[in-house]
RNA sequence: AGGCGCGUAGCUCAGUGGGAGAGCGCUACAUUGACACUGUAGAGGUCGCCAGUUCAAUCCUGGCCGCGCCUACCA
């Protein structure tokens, strides 16, 4: 039965036109990762954009579901990489170009599944405008974006602490970055005073929780109106292990009451000590390489190549050796760690490129505040009005190849060429004007974020305002996703629309919940306990399956999975079913008269009418 | 450190300032014709705990306990 509709659908998709007069409706599909296979959050998020497309297209309105699938860079190529490992290779070996056609390849074979098992759902969205965040199209809109945004200021190339993966070898977004506690140390160390002691002082402590790192430290900090060290500031200290002496500095970013109200500062490799070194004009040397081992000439030979934490056990014995160690106490961090290879990522010093979305967050905020969107559930609104305050800028650079290339180029003295905004898909390697100078493009690839902010509007024609996608389908309605990307991807587009559309990109943003498994665990690859929509389906059918997700999806409260909803669904249809078969018979008349046809359908109007109209009202 | 959510029947969850609900499970009865069985009836709950506001609190306020999540540059 559903695989007959599943096929018309298919071949007979609901397009969309946009010369109709009918009002129009539009949502986008939250693009699924091009190698990914669906999951319950895709039921979700399809489940409940088909029931409102549906629902606007019977009520007279041209409805448009966008769909369409994300590139989703670091991800794709982490899957790519880890199947060439298993052949023994790795990128390198096989040479970027030779990489990226493994990955559209990759991409070709299980890019067209996603769409096969959207529409295994049964979700009516127009399969003739699929679109891909790696469309030549698309790829414009991301270039475009790029261009506009370097003439506005707003992109820049700058040094920066930036958040490093030693494994997957690229920086990360902030947001890339998953926040745990764990258990560690605080360690006191002394830093003897030049010239001996002051009022019986001859060493200042200072706690830290990475004494391996010591080495790239270029001062003590210590609060301006700390009376302990008030005497002190100005002279220098030596750094354990070395000879090297740096200056006792003073700065209100010290918290007095922690550890012993002193702060080495290593610019190089934390950010609060980035920020405090350029107040103060301090060197900013790096002891750690990518790979995340010790190096360079500061370090003292016995420690130099040695890995990170490997490096901390020796450097504490050492200081204890040199009597420099005058503390250990348990003490929790908070690290980070990539979200996609659970690596400890390491702060470290870089030149990047990072997009200033400060201007653009304030604009959303005003909107925000003159009701230009409406998040459901309206607690979700203080929660993106929070983030949208305390933004900061977004390092869009990645060390990768899976993605777009930064369409930014080097001349031989390091000059940054970047093609004009009347002309932004022109290479500068082919402008006339840069003739005789010897050009080479950016290596690395934008975030994967940088391209899906544009999806609202890319997807529909942008930067071609005239496209009638575009005109007439953009904004679009209603913003249908789960709670846990709220900040990577809404709020994004939110920024991405009024820097680049002057408007909201949708009216209302409908945030579902997260599906747990019977446990109350979230769930993921590597756990292996999720649950195949696929298997649902086949076995309880589609509408099964839709029925549950739906059912469960309330308030945006996470949703633990049980398999009683699907028998309820599975449960619900047959009684349609059945009903539907028993009254067949009987309402045959009904069916080949238009007159009484008309009457049941009053009838039924009737009795839906309380329940539509909440519904109705999400066109404004 | 801040913020948010959750706690209601055996299970999974809705819900509201005035009668405590659904599905599944359980019990009883009915049912060969639309049946992936279904229909009818029923049992089952100090609505986490304490205090307050109110004529009236499961709901509002405060506190506490338990669970979960999100943000965060106190080394």
């Amino acid at each position: 039965m559903e695989p007959r509709w599943v096929r018309r659908w298919a071949d007979e998709p609901f397009r969309a036109d946009p010369a109709s007069t009918k009002p129009p409706f539009t949502i986008v599909i939250p693009p699924p990762n091009v190698t990914g296979n669906l999951h319950l959050g895709h039921a979700f998020d399809n489940a409940i954009i088909d029931t409102l497309i549906r629902f606007k297209r019977m009520r007279g309105f041209e409805a448009l579901f966008q769909p369409g699938t994300d590139h989703a860079g670091i991800a794709t190529q982490v899957q790519v990489e880890r199947a060439l490992a298993a052949e023994g290779l790795d990128r390198h070996a096989l040479g970027r170009d030779a990489f990226l056609e493994r990955v559209w390849a990759w991409k070709e074979r299980y890019g067209g599944i996603i769409y096969e098992q959207l529409q295994r759902l049964g979700v009516s969205a127009d399969w003739s405008r699929t679109r891909f965040t790696m469309d030549e199209g698309l790829s414009r809109a991301v270039r475009t974006q790029f261009v506009e945004l370097y003439h506005r200021g707003l992109v820049y190339r700058g040094e920066r602490i930036v958040q490093w993966d030693p494994i997957s070898q690229t920086t990360l977004s902030d947001l890339e970055v998953d926040r745990e506690e764990r258990p560690g140390k605080l360690y006191t160390l002394a830093y003897e005073l030049e010239g001996g002691a002051v009022d019986g002082v001859d060493a200042i402590l200072i706690a830290t929780v990475r004494p391996e790192t010591i080495f790239a430290d270029v001062a003590v900090a210590v609060h301006p109106e700390d009376p302990r060290y008030a005497a002190l500031v100005g002279r220098r200290v030596r750094i354990p292990l070395t000879e090297r002496f740096v200056p006792l500095i003073s700065d209100e970013a010290v918290e007095r009451e922690f550890g012993t109200g002193a702060l080495k500062i290593t610019p190089a490799h934390d950010p609060t000590d980035f920020e405090i070194g350029e107040r103060h004009g301090l060197a900013r040397p790096s002891v750690i390489d990518r790979e995340a081992r010790l190096h360079g000439e500061l370090v003292p030979a016995a420690f130099r190549g040695m890995d990170r934490f490997d490096a901390r056990t020796v450097v504490v014995a050492a200081l204890g050796e040199a009597g420099a160690l005058r503390e250990v106490r348990d003490h929790t961090v908070a690290l980070g760690f990539s979200q996609r290879t659970k690596a400890p990522v390491e702060p470290l010093l870089s030149l990047q490129w990072f997009y200033d979305v400060r201007p653009a967050a304030q604009r959303v905020l005003e909107a925000l505040d003159a009701g230009a969107m409406r998040i459901v559930p309206e607690r979700y609104a203080k929660v993106n009005r929070d983030w949208l305050e305390a933004i900061r800028p977004w390092n869009i650079s990645r060390q990768l190849w899976w993605g777009h290339r930064i369409p930014a180029w080097y001349d031989e003295d390091g000059q940054v060429i970047v093609p004009e905004p009347e002309a932004p898909l022109r290479d500068p390697s082919d402008d006339s004007r840069y003739a005789g100078r010897t050009l080479t493009q950016d290596p690395d690839v934008f975030d994967t974020w940088f391209s899906s902010n544009l999806w609202p509007f890319s997807t529909l024609g942008w930067p071609d305002e005239q496209d009638p996608f575009f005109q007439r389908f953009y904004p679009t309605d209603v913003l249908v996703t789960g709670y846990d990307i709220l900040f990577f991807w809404v709020a994004r587009m939110q920024l991405a629309a009024y820097e680049l559309t002057d408007r909201a990109p949708f009216h209302t943003v409908m945030l579902h919940g997260l599906v747990l498994d019977a446990e109350g665990q979230k769930m993921s690859k590597s756990r292996g306990n999720g649950i195949d929509p696929l298997e649902v389906m086949d076995a309880s059918g589609a509408d099964a399956l839709r029925f549950a997700v739906a059912y469960a999806s309330t308030g945006a409260q996470d949703v633990r999975w049980d398999e009683r909803r699907v028998e309820m669904g599975r449960a619900f249809a047959n009684k349609l079913w059945n009903a539907a078969r028993f009254a067949l018979p009987y309402t045959l008349p009904f069916i080949q008269s238009f007159a009484l046809r008309q009457m049941a359908v009053k009838h039924c109007n009737s009795i839906t009418k309380p329940s539509a109209k909440p519904l109705h009202h999400l066109r404004r």
